[in-house]
DNA sequence: AGCATAATGAGACGACTGTCGCAAGAACTT
DNA sequence: AAGTTCTTGCGACAGTCGTCTCATTATGCT
């Protein structure tokens, strides 16, 4: 289904009734699932089917999005390198405590369906929103490092950040929120000190 | 099903049978479910689901504690730190590839349960191997360092570490195998050098 | 206002999951 | 060897998911 062709206004607007009832979903029952949403909706399933073909996607829009700062809102005006990391740091972690339930589902869904489509020359890659992100913190560092070192670094606080690295905190170690924020905290630091000049 | 009363042998053929046929449907199939795993090995699935009552219990027995070595044989008889850290990282990335798809599935089904048992007074946690394992490479530093930075050094690796970690540096950065490696080491080397003395 | 077109709804479908009760079989006891 | 006990298998069950078909409705255009 292309939104962008004739009878836009007809979904948009199921489209938004989709997506608010998702949210209501997931707030009032700790979960989600395409057909929960329809239903809460009021709309067919084969409709919402339609449009977000997969909990993933759904999931995503519904609740990933929402809220979701640009690196200028997060980052602000600090000029300090370290500070603007740790403001992305705290930000991705503050992101994923509020909308926890939303972020389990959605990466416990992505996993399976890089499972389910391990044959498939498919590439189900994920959003990468905090690549961009930490692209900007790291800004002032551009002209100071190689590119190859740059590149090392972005990566090397995207993987110790975010989802991912939360889960490892909590669930592994048994942390927690506060020693969570912390320890996430020394980790981007430290990672970020081995590359600073 | 209490395994250590009578009828041991019974029992223990059951669940060997079990564990077999699970492993060889994860092999052909991709992917694993208790009721798969119970018609491979012939099993009612009723039967099945005494033994293994989640998903995730059956792929953990199965697979992830196969193959796991022990932290002497990982650390051998290294006697630098940082030779010993990077042993540790290297030989979890490295299982983590081997039983890759076991890991995504075990994983995505870990979140579903702790979304699951959000009301339940129930606290999920999953084993925590990495934990001990990095505890014993750090062995060197236990005292050097205090005690509660210790801790922090500790739980700052095993957070940058694993399957966690893999599946950011992979699904969010988009990196290969050989890239993946190389960060991940990276990673766990700039963590320990914050805090060596 | 009327019409062609595209979105939607209703319902059924097959597949899978997890649970249950009850009968049948195997294993330990004496 | 016989009896008891506990495991096991069978089959059925409800619940969910994702897909499909076809009729119905609403929309936007002339």
């Amino acid at each position: 289904m292309d939104l962008n062709t004739g009878r836009r206004h007809q979904k948009f607007r199921t489209r938004q009734a989709l997506l608010v009832a998702a949210r209501q979903v997931l707030e009032n029952q700790g979960t989600l699932s395409v057909p929960a949403a329809a239903d809460a909706a009021m709309i067919s399933r084969a409709t919402a089917y339609r449009y977000f073909s997969t909990n993933e996607a759904l999931i995503r829009e519904a609740v990933l999005d929402t809220d979701w700062k640009t690196p200028f809102e997060v980052i602000g005006e600090a000029r300090d390198v370290r500070e603007r990391v740790a403001r992305v740091g705290r930000y991705l972690i503050e992101f994923t405590k509020q909308h926890e339930v939303a972020h389990r589902l959605f990466l416990a869904k992505s996993l399976e369906a890089w499972v389910a489509a391990l044959g498939k020359p498919k590439a189900p890659l994920r959003g990468a929103r905090r690549l961009p992100m930490f692209e900007m913190a790291l800004e002032p560092l551009r002209e100071v490092l190689s590119a190859d070192v740059f590149d090392t670094l972005l990566k090397s606080l995207a993987s110790a950040s975010g989802i991912e690295s939360y889960i490892a905190l909590r669930d592994v170690c048994g942390l927690d929120e506060d020693e969570t924020d912390r320890i996430s905290a020394e980790v981007l630091a430290a990672i970020l000190d081995r590359y600073m000049p």
